[in-house]
DNA sequence: ACAACGCAATGAATCGTTTCATAACGTGCT
DNA sequence: AGCACGTTATGAAACGATTCATTGCGTTGT
């Protein structure tokens, strides 16, 4: 035999399976005497109760579906974290889903997430995911919106002030007497991206005779800030700007590597840089990057949050939305 | 209704449960007609399967655990990943659970593991695991350790030579004419940090005249890293090392960062400096990090591999123990 | 015309747990 | 003694998908 059931376990104490069923969850009720042979039985028989049947009979799981765009991002492990965390206090799990900013894996996910009956999902979405989510609410699956404000008012979201941060990064390289930033960063379709440049053009209005340059790049990663970078390096010094806004850290770190191969251009003296996450390696970059700061943990703990309320919830539950102010952090890449 | 089940399909659709589900597994023993009914059903209920009810029938789910010391390590997420892209090609999906090298929380995922009946378990573990995983055994739940070798040859197991990585970046250290070199890494307890010791005193052997320290930390984080660099660096000049070997990145990174606060100590002139794993920030430090690569995905795709045979296995299943050599990379951090 | 065969479709049984209406038993009260 | 009540324990029903032995039909061959 595998593994044992209740019913073993029954036989052997010389008990009922519903005794069995009222020793694991209502210990209360149940005298010691059979409490005690019901315990010796369980561990004799080396019984471990079956998930799936429990979640069967419950009609929901216990767990959680997190889909981030892409887990090797310490932003994202960060926040990760404080949902688990959030989340193991109530008993609850966590699944985590790495859509790396592809539409099709993000839908795989959240039909795998459906078919475990998931009590509930935090998705950081790639595309426009509404029409879906609304679908999972139907079926009485809540998601939160982590690292999104949301237009669509009726759901939740936890998600740092991107306009506002991105204004904060330009603002601050203007500050420093730049006047010609490189907006490096992409895809246009991700909302975190979209924002972040519609701040550092706000930025840029009160500014005359300034200009700001979009660089687009594939993806969020090293890789690709690194070729951005280089492109940038070959060009003609008289093209180049004079400062570079990157979306995220993982790309400034690859910028900061293209730009200085073969003893190339020198940050921040010809080239000021700045990213945005302060993930814990920009600091230790070969120039510490000056970045724009997200309480990462509490966000992920606070869209957890949410989503527990919102699934316990009655019928007339109003969704929040929250949104955290960003912190700008000034190091070696952009000091004058 | 919250969700609709095979029994509403059918009624729906005018035929029986069983006929519903060989639609869904059996289409080619379903004739055209009653097939494009059955899908008109299910699409207009918009049915999803409960993959509870499936997993009970079943007796055993799709799912594979996989238990990491330290999620935020990109080590870890790039095996994670390789072990993700190998499962998904059989349908299988990964659940990773972080014990953050605890033992406490890597017995929790197990149990958690086990209550879900994964069909197998990935494991890179924090202290003696063998007992349990023996008794996960003879529950039917095959294991493959991860980033590890084991003297005990009845488990699978896929590793790098870490005693030989160790011995490489000390004879390294060595060669370009270092000779008080400090060991930076702990706990002792994990097999990685052991073994990598044990390489660096192998490799000190043949030359004499040559030290080795070792500095212990808590973990393997940029944070004990930073700590130990800064207790380094306070210390008299002549009490210095004049080469560290650090257990792993994030610890050589924040040793880089605790060295060099307030103008301190020049790397690699008055200290050089390797890590291990060679993880894609490396090369993005302040001084670009000397390193010992590791395929990290490749383990963890190899490990699944390896996993799914032993899971499939006839009774007379042989384990087996792959082991792939590391790499030296060397950067500025240890150039003469 | 009838037997034999193959293909579709059926539906009851099954997986392991929880729930809940019911039974059994002992105690105290009248 | 008889009754009511509270405490434990019981076991059948339910959750939803899958399986498989069985039935129902239409074809083919003789």
């Amino acid at each position: 035999m595998v593994s044992a059931s209740v019913k073993d376990v029954a036989a052997l104490a010389g008990v009922s399976v519903g005794t069995v069923s009222n020793v694991l969850n209502r210990p209360e009720k149940v005298s010691a005497d059979v409490m005690a042979r019901v315990q010796s039985a369980i561990d004799k028989l080396g019984f471990v109760r079956n998930d799936a049947a429990r979640q069967l009979r419950a009609g929901m799981s216990h767990s959680i579906g997190l889909v981030v765009l892409d887990a090797a991002n310490p932003f994202f492990t960060e926040l990760a974290r404080g949902a688990e965390d959030r989340a193991a206090k109530e008993h609850f799990t966590v699944l985590v889903g790495n859509s790396n900013e592809d539409a099709d894996r993000e839908s795989a996910y959240l039909d795998l997430f459906e078919q475990q009956r998931v009590r509930g999902v935090l998705l950081s979405p790639v595309g426009n995911v509404i029409p879906r989510l609304e679908q999972l609410r139907r079926r009485g699956i809540p998601t939160v919106l982590v690292d999104r404000q949301t237009e669509n008012l009726s759901f939740s979201s936890v998600a740092v002030d991107d306009l506002a941060g991105g204004e904060m990064a330009v603002a601050h390289l203007l500050s420093v007497g730049r006047r010609r930033i490189a907006f490096v960063g992409g895809p246009a379709s991700i909302r975190q991206v979209a924002d972040r440049l519609s701040g550092a053009l706000k930025a840029m209005e009160p500014v005359s005779g300034a200009t700001l340059e979009v660089v687009e790049t594939d993806s969020l990663t090293v890789l690709s800030g690194r070729a951005a970078g280089e492109a940038i390096r070959r060009r003609p010094a008289a093209e180049r700007p004079d400062a570079i806004f990157a979306a995220n850290d993982l790309l400034a770190v690859g910028v900061l590597q293209g730009l200085m191969l073969m003893g190339g251009i020198r940050v921040p003296e010809e080239i000021a840089l700045i990213g945005y996450d302060d993930i814990e390696f920009a600091a230790a970059a070969v120039v510490p990057l000056s970045s724009i700061r997200q309480p990462s943990a509490l966000i992920g703990s606070t869209a957890l949050e949410l989503l527990l309320r919102e699934a316990a919830a009655e019928p007339g539950f109003e969704p929040s939305q929250v949104v955290f102010p960003p912190e700008l952090v000034v190091r070696a890449s952009t000091r004058e």
